[in-house]
RNA sequence: GGGCUCGUGGCUUAGCCUGGAUAUAGCGCCGGGCUUCUAACCCGGAUGUCGAGGGUUCGAAUCCCUCCGGGCCCGCCA
């Protein structure tokens, strides 16, 4: 609803200006405390019609027109701003339609087909701390996409050809693999202990060579291995991932492109362009022109392929499956992407969307499986959950075993994940073990206890026998209803912003807000207590409010509870 | 050394791309509110040279330059 505001605004606005003599196509519109929009039009044409900006907004605002029964109020002057405000019939029509469109409330129009790319942590241990991040970004921008109307297929690239799995391979052979842990735990010991032994004992080193050349070249025996390597892994990885509300669509190995010829395709025409020179017997591409001083190495002196070359192949079989491409990538490959989308854009293909988020690191320093220093997303979530029961149990000390068991896995899920998603992407950040288990800070318990509350509210109302099939939205006329109505209907602006922007952290901040907003309303404004005649339309708000709190925690993977 | 990026009350953080009306919110701190629909809540208060300096502009947290501090990266690792 709040997207027809705008449009409405808008065109009213212009309308104004054309009528005015005024040219531009900056309306200046945006949210501000002062109105529902606001524009400052009149400084962006101040000092080309060099006019005071009062003046040119007062002319605006003259041949400003407002239309029956629209959702544009009326439009008012403040100094040089132009500020317009929400009609009854808005607020009565963004309560209508949230009752009617349900779980669909916040949904967009259709749009295309995106794939998204995130996490594609290598199989050589269990998710950390840092990959999570990516997780949870990645999870929760394919939510956001769904709701923004895109077809959304998200994606784990496993690097199967890397030195690291190879080094687990080897490392398979040479040491004990410890069946009674969790599989990924068990392959992070073996990963650990191989690679102390590579530094102690350099001659092992060629080995590990030999089973990289051996698995690009292919065949029976060396495959099996690697999948059993890999396989073991993911499903540790897989069942992590499970647990903290994260799916993906599609495991893509990038030995798939290497096996399919797709990988010396691309090779072939990389190094059929000028800028590609051979150099010790390696070929490298000279990206100066795009703005990279590091060339890129495309192939090795052996012959083989690398990360990135295969990384190409990749993003070119993207390219024909969807009208946008997204990749999740940790700061660490900022440099690398550039470098894949300049080889893209030189090709004629197509360039991914790259998200970049800054890394976690631990108050001693940066995390490393391969030295073992990490903290596992397992551990944390075992940790928070913990922490949330404690909580549970002190707050609920009545409940059964299995209910607050119950609540404080979501509560601890929702925890973790909102944590991450609030933090801006660009954001450095380190690790502390008293933030994460926390829960008295504004998170994602606030908010799905105001979703639990509403839930609690509905409840009771359907016991009084209050129904809201038939009600007067118009009685709804307190300061923290409108509020809350108004709240409400930038739920679809947010999903779009946040999906233009590819930005989770707008939604999360939105949640808390939309929360924020209903337990004001709750504080202030009774329901089932009121008088008879205002109890049909509040329980309507209240279910408006219950879905829209319920949407955006679908949004960000998070559980909405009946009760808590 | 070079490149990228971040720096906002004691702590965490929004806003920055697309400059505009008193800089966002939480934690912590001070004070108040449960015989009332779930108090994991609500209300009020104190706390800011928006890292420093310069510039552009009618106007800068936001754009540009320099510097300082943290993070990340820098050709045959991924």
């Amino acid at each position: 609803m709040f997207l027809k505001f705008k449009d409405e605004v808008s065109s009213i606005l212009s309308d104004a200006i054309a009528g005015s003599g005024f040219q531009t196509d900056d309306l200046a519109l945006g949210e501000s405390p002062h109105a529902d929009l606001a524009s400052s039009v009149g400084f962006k044409l101040a000092s080309k019609y060099k006019q005071s900006p009062k003046a040119i907004s007062e002319k605006i605002y003259e041949n400003i027109k407002l239309r029956t029964g629209s959702y544009v109020t009326r439009a008012e002057m403040a100094g040089p701003y132009i500020n317009f405000f929400m009609s009854r019939t808005f607020f009565n029509e963004t309560v209508r339609s949230v009752l009617f469109e349900k779980e669909n409330f916040g949904s967009l129009d259709k749009k295309g087909k995106v794939i998204l790319e995130h996490t594609s942590a290598n199989p050589d241990g269990p998710l950390h701390i840092g990959h999570i991040r990516n997780s949870v970004i990645g999870d929760t921008l394919a939510r956001i996409l769904k709701r923004a109307g895109y077809d959304v297929k998200t994606q784990y690239y496993i690097n199967d050809m890397g030195r690291q799995i190879a080094v687990v391979v080897w490392g398979l052979e040479n040491f004990k693999f410890d069946e009674t842990k969790k599989k990924d735990h068990a392959i992070a010991e073996v990963y650990i202990n191989a690679n102390k032994s590579l530094v102690d004992e350099k001659e092992h080193s060629p080995e590990v060579d030999g089973i990289m050349k051996k698995y690009e070249a292919g065949g029976t025996e060396i495959e099996g291995k690697f999948n059993r390597a890999i396989d073991t892994c993911m499903e540790g990885i897989k069942e992590s991932l499970t647990r903290m509300n994260i799916h993906h669509d599609e495991f893509i190995r990038e030995s798939r492109f290497v096996r399919s010829g797709e990988v010396n395709l691309i090779m072939d025409r990389v190094k059929a362009l000028d800028r590609t020179a051979l150099k010790d017997g390696a070929f490298m591409v000279d990206l100066k022109d795009a703005g990279i001083q590091k060339s890129l190495v495309i192939q090795r002196s052996d012959g083989t392929s690398l990360y990135t070359t295969r990384d190409l192949s990749y993003h070119e079989w993207k390219t024909t499956r969807c009208d946008r491409m997204i990749d999740i990538l940790g700061a660490d490959h900022k440099l690398i992407s550039s470098q894949l989308k300049a080889v893209l854009r030189i090709l004629g293909s197509k360039e991914p969307e790259i998200v970049i988020f800054e890394f976690v690191s631990l108050p001693e320093g940066s995390m490393s499986t391969r030295r073992g220093v990490f903290i596992s997303a397992d551990e944390l979530i075992d940790e928070v959950e913990k922490a949330a029961y404690e909580v549970v149990d002190k707050k609920l000390p009545d409940r059964d075993e299995e209910f607050k068991r119950k609540v404080a896995k979501f509560v601890s899920i929702g925890a973790v994940r909102y944590d991450i998603v609030r933090i801006s992407p660009e954001k450095a950040t380190t690790f502390d073990w008293k933030e994460a288990v926390d829960f008295e800070k504004q998170g994602a318990p606030f908010i799905q206890y105001a979703h639990a509350r509403a839930c609690s509210i509905i409840k009771n109302g359907k016991d009084e026998g209050i129904s809201f099939e038939d009600f007067d939205p118009n009685i709804l006329l307190e300061s923290q209803e409108i509020a809350l109505i108004k709240k409400i209907s930038l739920f679809e602006n947010v999903i779009d912003n946040a999906s233009r922007e590819l930005k989770p952290n707008i939604v999360a901040i939105y949640a808390r807000e939309l929360a924020d907003t209903f337990n004001q309303f709750y504080r202030f404004v009774p329901v089932i207590t009121a008088e008879p005649e205002f109890r049909p339309a509040r329980l309507a708000l209240v279910e408006c409010s219950r879905i829209a709190l319920a949407n955006v925690l679908d949004t960000l993977g998070i559980f909405a509870p009946e009760s808590m």
